[in-house]
DNA sequence: TCAATATATAAATATTTGGGTATATATCTA
DNA sequence: TAGATATATACCCAAATATTTATATATTGA
């Protein structure tokens, strides 16, 4: 995907938080929207956005879908922008 | 400024461009907007919203207004975004 | 096969946002 | 000070987008 689309994806708050979320590893939908404080289904179209993009990856493992930052740029965006300006 | 609103700033087709045509240095407004084709209001109105999210820092020499890039961050994100997934 | 669990999708609504036209402001020069 | 030039702002409209509620789909286990 262009990077235009990997910025707009990111460009949501609450799409950010689950990115930041997903740095430190894979988890499943039932432990992101939880903590980005959102509705399952909010959630499920901001994942469904974020892998549209490739910045995201998923796979099922029985009932439980888990997600992970499918992009090594990403990682390290999310890096450069904590850096002191 | 916070990162979301960089992210927010950058996701844009056109304050995207006007970004990448600074990567270069310092450029005034009477160049920027016919480079990314649309009108100097709305360009105007961009860089304004760049500017607010420290993105771009600009600066008066007579008539004319410069921008450049503001946030040593900036250009590394692009490059970043440039580089093969 | 039925009930429970996990996730996705559809439809409706509300908000945000980008773009244009017209106008205002600031600066320079004659 | 008047006219020209460069940029910003106000206002409006259309398009995009985030969220919610309700429902659909997929998987597991009894």
């Amino acid at each position: 995907m262009a990077e235009i689309d990997i910025l707009k994806s990111l460009a949501d708050e609450t799409r950010l938080r689950i990115v930041k979320f997903l740095v430190d590893g894979e988890k499943c939908v039932c432990e992101i929207f939880p903590h980005v404080k959102r509705t399952q289904s909010t959630v499920s179209i901001h994942l469904g956005n974020l892998e549209k993009a490739g910045v995201l990856r998923s796979r099922r493992e029985g009932k439980k879908i888990f997600y992970k930052i499918n992009d090594i740029r990403i990682s390290k965006l999310i890096k450069l922008l904590d850096e002191k300006k």
